[in-house]
DNA sequence: TAGATTATTAGAGCCACTCCAGTTATACTG
DNA sequence: CAGTATAACTGGAGTGGCTCTAATAATCTA
C-alpha cells in the first residue's frame, strides 16, 4: 500500500531499502490473505521477494511485527500533543479520532484486514497488548505533564488502560460489525461507558436491585 | 505448592498423574527461579522430573501454560456469581475481593513470583492477555443474565474489559510495589478511577500548566 | 579508484512444539 | 488371576521461527 509518509529517500541505499521494506510487507500481506497467517512462512516470503529468510530478519525483528507495524502512531503522538491541558483524556481521544476519521475512512479496508488479523491469530492478538503497552506509556507521559504529575503515578496509569482498552472494543467492535458504520463512533459510545464510570444503570433502566452489598 | 483443591483422586493412574503434574510445575518453578524462564527449557524441567520432553506437552500444551495454571478461577467464579443482580461491576468485583483477601495473604509469595514473571517475560504477559479475555466472556455473562441483556453486547464488553484491565494495572502497581501493603486496596483505588469516569479532576485539582504543546 | 560501511547471504544451530509408532503400565472383565 | 482393553510414556524424526557468524557483495565517501 502506498505509504502516506514517503520521507524523500536520500541515498540510493535508502531508497532501496525502503523498497524492500515494502515488497516484503506487500507480498507477505498477499500471501496470508491468500494462506493464512500461520500457513505462511518466513521462507515463503522471503522467495516471493527474492531475498533470503535470512535477510527477513534484517527488515522485521520477526513474522509478527511484518502485520503489526503502522504508521499512523506518529499522527496520534502529534495530534494529541496539540490537546490543550485540562482536558480529560476520554475527550481527547475523542478529538484525536475524529481528527483522524478521515484517514480511517480513507484506509478502511486495510484497517479491517490488519484487525482481522490480530483478532484472529493469537500470536498477534498478543503481540498487539504489547504495542498498546509502549502507547499507554506514551499517554501517561502526556497527562502527566498536563497535570503535572509523576507518568508513572498509579492513577494516571489505570486512566490511561481504560480508555484504551475502551478504544480498543471499540474496534473489535467494528470488525465484528464487518467494518460496517463508523469506528469513531464505536469509540465515541465506549468512552461514553467510560465517562459514565462503567457502570450499566447509568445507561440502561436498572432492574429490581435486591442489593446490599454488604462488606 | 499444596493445591487448595484435593479432588480425592480415585484410581492409582489418576493419583500419579497428578502427581507427576504437581512434580513438573514444582521442578519448573524452582529452576525459572533459578535460571529465569527463557533459560530454562522443556528438556530441563523433564529432566528434572524423570519424564521424557514429550510426555511434558501430554501434561501442559505449552511452556507458558505451566506458569499461567492456577486455580483461583473457580473461586472467583463461584463468588461472582453469588453476587446481587443489580450491582455494578466495579462493586461486584470489590466485594469477591474482599472476600478473597485471605487467600491472596496466605499465598502472598507464590502470587508475587508468578506475577513478576507475568509482567517480565513477553511472552508470558501475552499470554496472561488470553487468559483474561476468557475470563472477561465469562463475566460478560454474568453480567449480561444480570441486567437482561445479549452477552455479546458491547456496552457490556465496555465495562467488563475496563474493571479488569483496572484490576490488572493494580496487580502491576502491587507487584511494582514489590507486594508491599494490600493487594485489595489498590484494586479499590483503580476501581475508584473507574467509578470516577476515568477522570483526573475527579481525583486532584487541575494545574496551570504552561501546557507546552507546540507543533 | 581505494577503503570504509553496510546489506545480503548460506549455513549451522537452538528450542518449542507436533506427529507417530512402539512399548509399558494400569484398569476392567470374565 | 489371566487376558485384553485402555491410556500413559517414550524416542525419533520433522517443522518453523529465530539467532549467530563469517564470508561476500553492494554502496558510499574521499
Amino acid at each position: 500500500m502506498a505509504n502516506t509518509i514517503t520521507p524523500l529517500a536520500k541515498g540510493l541505499r535508502e531508497r532501496k531499502k525502503q523498497k524492500t521494506r515494502e515488497s516484503i510487507q506487500h507480498e507477505a500481506m498477499r500471501l496470508i490473505g491468500k494462506q493464512g497467517y500461520e500457513q505462511t512462512t518466513v521462507e515463503q516470503i522471503a522467495a516471493a521477494v527474492e531475498i533470503s529468510p535470512s535477510t527477513f530478519f534484517n527488515y522485521f525483528p520477526s513474522k509478527e511485527d511484518l502485520v503489526l507495524y503502522d504508521s499512523y502512531d506518529p499522527v496520534i503522538i502529534s495530534l494529541m500533543s496539540e490537546r490543550p491541558a485540562g482536558e480529560p483524556l476520554s475527550v481527547s481521544i475523542r478529538n484525536v479520532l475524529e481528527a483522524m476519521s478521515g484517514i480511517f475512512e480513507r484506509d478502511r479496508e486495510i484497517i479491517l484486514a490488519r484487525g482481522r488479523l490480530w483478532f484472529e491469530v493469537p500470536a498477534l492478538r498478543a503481540r498487539l497488548w504489547e504495542e498498546l503497552e509502549k502507547a499507554q506509556v506514551l499517554m501517561s507521559m502526556f497527562i502527566a505533564q498536563r497535570s503535572e504529575r509523576d507518568p508513572g503515578d498509579f492513577e494516571i496509569r489505570v486512566i490511561v488502560t481504560i480508555v484504551v482498552t475502551a478504544a480498543l472494543e471499540a474496534m473489535r467492535e467494528w470488525l465484528h460489525r464487518d467494518g460496517k458504520g463508523s469506528f469513531v463512533e464505536l469509540v465515541n459510545q465506549a468512552l461514553d461507558v467510560v465517562d459514565a464510570g462503567a457502570r450499566l444503570d447509568e445507561i440502561a433502566s436498572p432492574p429490581a436491585t435486591r442489593s446490599g452489598s454488604n462488606a
